[in-house]
This record gives structure tokens, sequence and C-alpha cells, in this order.
DNA sequence: CGCCCTGACGCAAGTCTGTTGCACCAAGGG
DNA sequence: CCCTTGGTGCAACAGACTTGCGTCAGGGCG
């Protein structure tokens, strides 16, 4: 006995480390962000985390400042996926950063899925805006998901 | 003399026939509406949209729910460009359609362009959503643009 | 041409996300 | 262990967006 509960020690000690490494002092509602952004495969909003752990007992306005605090220093990103709801998501350490993979929203639903293996690619004969070249470009796509059609 | 007027005139009849031809009636808050779309390069804000038609007497709530109408009817198109702002731009009578053609949209002057020869793929062991494979799916890309870079 | 029905308008209030001021409290270096 | 610095909770604010409701007008029809 006492593994779980070591290897969640570990776990939270870990995170904590992050957090100081990355220049920010850890407190627990910063670990308990950094851990639901880090389990969600989805980018995650505001509200979202809110009600999440509000239940918890932690306040909207500081899980809003963690959230801006983590994005600052670069554990977390912030984007909007068009639907006016800035929504945020763990950098892991390998970078993975949002322009690195587009986003499929759905129409109806709302869900958000992260589409690793997909590219663009520039047809023949025509001109892209150099961000494109550069990679430095997010990709948004927008349909209906499978469980909605 | 008059021949200004004339062509004025002609001018919101076609706007109002427009309108018509689209189910929508034409009133002269819709006709304004529509005039300062056509008129405007880029898509423009709900809150611009009240800034310029307010001082002459037009209400936001109706101005918004003109944009709305609009956009419903396929006269005009509602985006986001990234600032979390709507903006609406009026859509040509070539009936571009988006579903057709990604866009391009600048996150700093809010440009769309059309990106007609670019195409999305799906990389090696990837499940993409059915919908991709429809083609029912809106693409669009976000970052600077070449002007802005 | 004038009536009537349906939908649009004006007003005002409400909602929701995002944001901030301030007093109190805790992380963590010394 | 204390002190400083920065974080937290509470509450209020801002601004874009949205809606309910009573009144008014577009435009089809007689």
């Amino acid at each position: 006995m006492g593994r779980v509960r070591a290897s969640e020690q570990g776990e939270a000690q870990a995170l904590r480390d992050e957090l100081r490494g990355a220049g920010l002092r850890a407190t627990p509602s910063r670990v308990m962000v950094l851990r639901l952004l880090r389990g969600s495969g989805a980018p995650v909003s505001h509200s979202e985390v809110s009600e999440s752990l509000e239940s918890s007992g932690w306040d909207r306005a500081t899980l809003y400042r963690n959230l801006l605090d983590l994005t600052r220093v670069g554990l977390a990103r912030r984007t909007d996926v068009g639907d006016h709801v800035w929504r945020f998501e763990a950098v892991t350490a390998k970078g993975h950063r949002t322009e690195e993979h587009p986003h499929f929203v759905c129409n109806q639903c709302g869900t958000i899925e992260c589409l690793d293996g997909l590219t663009v690619v520039s047809g023949p004969g025509r001109k892209a805006p150099k961000a494109l070249r550069r990679n430095a470009v997010e990709i948004q796509l927008k349909g209906l998901c499978d469980r909605c059609f």
C-alpha cells in the first residue's frame, strides 16, 4: 500500500516542479488546473474549468488568472476556435503547439477534436500567404462530428 | 438634375429587390445595413455598424437583428477573425460558397482571403472525422497575412 | 387605393464571458 | 521560522451579445 498514494504525490510534485521551473509559484489551484488541461484531449474553456473545479471550492477569478498565468509562461496556450469562447490547452513538454495541429469543431455539439495527422497542402499554381510556408497558421475545420452526423 | 437622385433611388430599389428576393421584407434599416456592408472592404462588427447608423436614429438591437437576418438568408456572412468580435461581410452575388474553399483570416487586419488551391490531407494512420471525407467541412486558416507580416 | 396580417422596430432589461480592485492569506527564499 | 512577494476570494464591473414585449409598418390582397 501507499504505492498509489506515492505516485499521486509524485505526479503532483512533478507538476509543482514544472510550475516553479516556469517561474510560477506552485499553488494548489495551479496544480489542479494544469492537471485538468493535461488530462483533457481538447482545448478547455474557462467556464468548463470553473464548472469542474468550482465545486471543489476554487473561485472563477482564481481559475481564470491561473489559466492566464499558465498561458503567459508557456505551459498552456489560448485559442479561439471560432465560437467566441477562449479555450486553453496544455502545451506538452514536447512542444505540442496549437499551430501544429488542426482543430475540428463540430457545428452541432461544439465538441473540439485535435487532428494531429492532418496537414494542408497547396495545390498547383496558387500563391498562398507566406505565413503558411512558415507554418505560422492555425488551422480550423468546421463541420459535423461523427456522432452528430 | 435629378440624375443623381434617380440613380440613388435605383440603387436603393435594387437593394430592396435583393432583400425581397432573399425572402426578407425590404425595410429602410436593412437597406442601410446592406449598403454599408457592401461599401465596406473589410468585415464590419456590430458595434461599428451601430456607431455608423445609430446617429441616424437606428437602434442597436434592430441593427443587430438586421445583421443576423442578412446572415440567415445568405446575403452576409458572420465571421470571427480571432479578436472575439463577430464581424459581418456582404456575400457577393457570385455565390462564392464557404465550404468549397479554405479561407485565410488575418489575425491582425481581419482580411479574409480565399484559398482555392488548398486542400487538407490526412497523414498516415490517423482517423479523421467522416465529414472530412465527405468534403463537408469548412476550412479556416488563421495567421498574419503578407501585408501585416 | 385601402385594409389587414405578419413580421420588424424601439426600448429596456437580461445574460454570459471576460476582467479587475482590494483586503486577506500563504508559498518559499533567507 | 519570519518576511516579502505574489496568489486568492469576493464582489463588482465592462462590453458584446441576446431577448421579451408592446407598438408600428411592409406589402399581399380585396
